[in-house]
DNA sequence: CGCCAGATTGAGGACGCTCAATTCTGGTGG
DNA sequence: CCACCAGAATTGAGCGTCCTCAATCTGGCG
């Protein structure tokens, strides 16, 4: 067994503010991207009181028909929102990275139709369902902010229902990397060179295929000297070409001129 | 040519208010499914200004790109939003029926990234963003039910996702010609026999699948006794099979009781 | 050194696609 | 009233993509 437990571990008050500040940083700058905030909001969001959790790979950060009472911010590593048929195969159908707050929907919907789960590993703060609803309230900047965060993660969904229905296998992997490569940017780290946080496996849970597939198709990326690999990091030889292969337009993803590479 | 023109016909203020008030009277219905309204919410929605457009098959309702400052209350028909690779295959994304509003989400983030079309024919009622969002900055609770409105509308599509990504042909229709009839008899219309208001491609573009293969999966679903089709006419002849055969559990949609058959 | 999860590769099969022909339907004009 | 037409539904034959099953390889860790 190593250092992280099955169960999550909870941090005290000073952890949670250095932790969370940061992830709280990052959010407030998308929710402010086109939705103009006040001072007061600003101070809201980033004085929004939480708890730091840390969970190991595959493990349930949300379970399916549990009524929650707070909201998952990930602050380091991958959320992943999914669903499954009754013979067991899961579909994911949200990839959250640090700076998103996965399930800022289920403060207006609190029953969990798709649970949520960490892929490799996560550190995630959790916010209140009363808190942020009751921010909402008093300030209709804020709200409508809250709104379009929802909707801009609507938006990446529609993506992906066109990329897992109507691309072939090669194209929905350049996709998909096109399309981290771009959030990672857009939250400023590193975005020609980083470490997926996922297994073939969960690729292939995004994008309809199986991890065997997907193994085959990164090894045609490979081929063609579009990406490198080396164990879990990813390192984008030719962007153009992987837009091109991926018939990839960042649009749908409402960055600003971080999506412009 | 017939007696539609290609353009939308827009009628004067007596047939808004007329048809309006049926789709606002559904809208309204769900939106205080969950959410608590006030009177004065009820009435403002209730009282949203309009303009109702017709459109025969397959007419652009909103284009590509366009920044929209309106947004589309479906009365009649179904509405289709979809996204397009760039090789020109379209997966529709979204189906918008009577009492639906089709884009809200236009209202916070206009940039349309994904078109809406009507499929067989349709006819809407347009209400502007400016008062749209007038009446939340005014109420905290319609604020929050068009949220959520926006929210459910996000449930729908990572179904979708799962349907499209993970079940097999005869599950994906099975599974999306359950969703419409639980949400035909959510709006108290009947659900055991109605118009598709859909060609067989249409279904195709929404599953992922060709038009033919949708045909045949049809036909299977024929064979088997589950349904009966009178040109576009849909009858259930078994529903409990139906269920069985498209996986499918009415939970993502939110519904009440209407949902239970 | 052994174990395990994940990555990798191979062989064969199934599901859904492509292309094409035919039938059916409702609407149109003679 | 009937011939005609366009769009949709229907059916068939052949094929390709992606899946299934399975074996092997790799790196990290006890």
């Amino acid at each position: 067994m190593m250092s992280i437990n099955h169960d999550p571990v909870t941090f005290g008050y000073r952890e949670a503010m250095t932790e969370g500040h940061e992830a709280l940083a990052l959010w407030l700058r998308r929710l402010e991207m086109r939705s103009p905030l006040t001072d007061f909001d600003r101070e809201t969001v980033m004085g929004l009181p939480g708890q730091v959790r840390r969970y190991a790979s595959s493990r349930d950060v949300v379970r399916l028909g549990e009524r929650t009472h707070s909201s998952c911010l990930v602050v380091d590593g991958i959320v992943a929102r999914f669903g499954q048929t009754s013979e067991g195969h899961r579909q994911l159908t949200a990839l959250y990275i640090p700076g998103d707050m996965a399930d800022l929907h289920s403060a207006v919907l609190p029953v969990v139709s798709a649970p949520l789960q960490s892929t490799v590993s996560a550190t995630i703060y959790t916010v209140s369902h009363d808190i942020l609803r009751r921010a909402a309230e008093r300030s209709p900047t804020l709200a409508r902010a809250f709104w379009r965060d929802c909707v801009a993660d609507a938006q990446i969904a529609s993506e992906w229902l066109l990329n897992v229905g109507r691309r072939g296998a090669l194209a929905k992997l350049a996709h998909l990397l096109c399309e981290l490569s771009c959030r990672y940017g857009a939250i400023g780290l590193p975005n020609r060179e980083f470490s997926l946080n996922l297994t073939q496996t969960h690729i292939g849970e995004s994008l309809g295929l199986t991890g065997v597939h997907v193994n085959r198709m990164m090894r045609a990326l490979r081929d063609r000297g579009l990406v490198e690999t080396e164990g879990t990091v990813l390192r984008i030889l030719d962007w153009h070409g992987l837009v091109g292969v991926g018939d990839f337009d960042p649009g749908y993803l409402h960055l600003r001129r971080e999506a412009e590479q």
